[in-house]
DNA sequence: ATATTCAAGTTTGTAGTCAAATTTGAACCC
DNA sequence: GGGTTCAAATTTGACTACAAACTTGAATAT
């Protein structure tokens, strides 16, 4: 499974033994729906991946079929490594509008336009409400870092914003494509 | 297969037909491998799966195994329809170093000082090697739009760069974790 | 002529993703 | 206390991604 699950799993039992549901439950609430992909089935196939691999062992299987992960030393180093080999490299990232900008010369100029109207409505949207959220957590206890997301969410949505807002005054100046 | 696959391909095929491995070399040439994950095998598989769904047809198949797709009317119209929809909406993007951030009070305050310091290092670098490319691909006749996609992963890298920069004043400063 | 090499082109197998479907268990109602 | 309902928990299987392995053909060397 992919590097990130690998994190997030392992990253969720550090402090206690869970069976699958609660590691998700538990993702859930770190709100990781909003900046990674993993689902369900992920889940289950990584805890039973990481088992064989002696990262994680089984604590009370059995019983009415739920089966408890519990993190051993070696997943425990593996998550150190993998969290500071995420933090020191920079990997390309992949946004299908990139993909679809490749192909602007096959669109109208009014179809441009409507388009990057909704995505920058959409944009602003998005920035007015994560910037809403900011502090929201901290209330409930939580530690400072969790912002630090958000913070960086926002700027890499603000950065679209200002291509989209600049690349329609172009657009409207013939200048593209 | 992922939506960008599809328009990827049929975008290939919008002019002339073309086999599997001249896909693949257009999109070599288009520099996809640098915002996009499209694997081999994901391009042939994308060819069968869409002449099933009647988007391409086979043009001169057998002879020594080389099969050429040409796309259809209906292929056309999906690629048009694709590519608006990827204009328009905005998706989430996905970035490995988000899932490593939420862990951050898992590391140590030098290590996260090491590995920021490394970051900034290949983010500066990047931002360098693409804005040097600004305009080259013009001059051997390929169309303004191309460098717009310079323009925004630049942007984007600018964003990740500055809040690394902010992030490194804080974790000095003992504000995080 | 035959061997060698290398790019062109495709197939295949493994591993992974995902959401729908299924099973389990406990709380609640009358 | 039997039935109902709902959240908890997992399984399943269809679908995808990927890269390694394979085939083919044509050019070059011997």
């Amino acid at each position: 499974m992919s590097s990130s699950t690998r994190v997030l799993v392992l990253g969720c039992l550090l402090d206690k033994p869970l069976n699958g549901y609660q590691v998700r439950r538990q993702l859930d609430v770190m709100g990781a729906e909003h900046w990674a992909n993993v689902a369900f089935g992920s889940i289950y196939h990584g805890l039973g991946k990481m088992a064989e691999e002696g990262l994680l062992e089984v604590v009370e299987s059995g019983k009415g079929g739920k089966t408890v992960y519990q993190i051993t030393e070696a997943g425990r180093m593996e998550f150190h490594r993998l969290l500071l080999q995420n933090w020191y490299e920079v990997k390309p990232i992949i946004d299908p509008f990139q993909v679809a900008l490749t192909f602007m010369d096959r669109l109208t100029k009014q179809e441009i336009l409507d388009s990057l109207d909704g995505r920058i409505r959409q944009l602003r949207m998005s920035i007015d409400a994560i910037s809403g959220a900011y502090g929201v957590k901290q209330r409930y206890g939580a530690p400072k870092h969790i912002d630090e997301n958000l913070h960086l969410t926002v700027a890499m949505l603000t950065a679209q914003l200002d291509w989209a807002e600049k690349a329609v005054i172009r657009v409207e100046n013939d200048e593209l494509p």
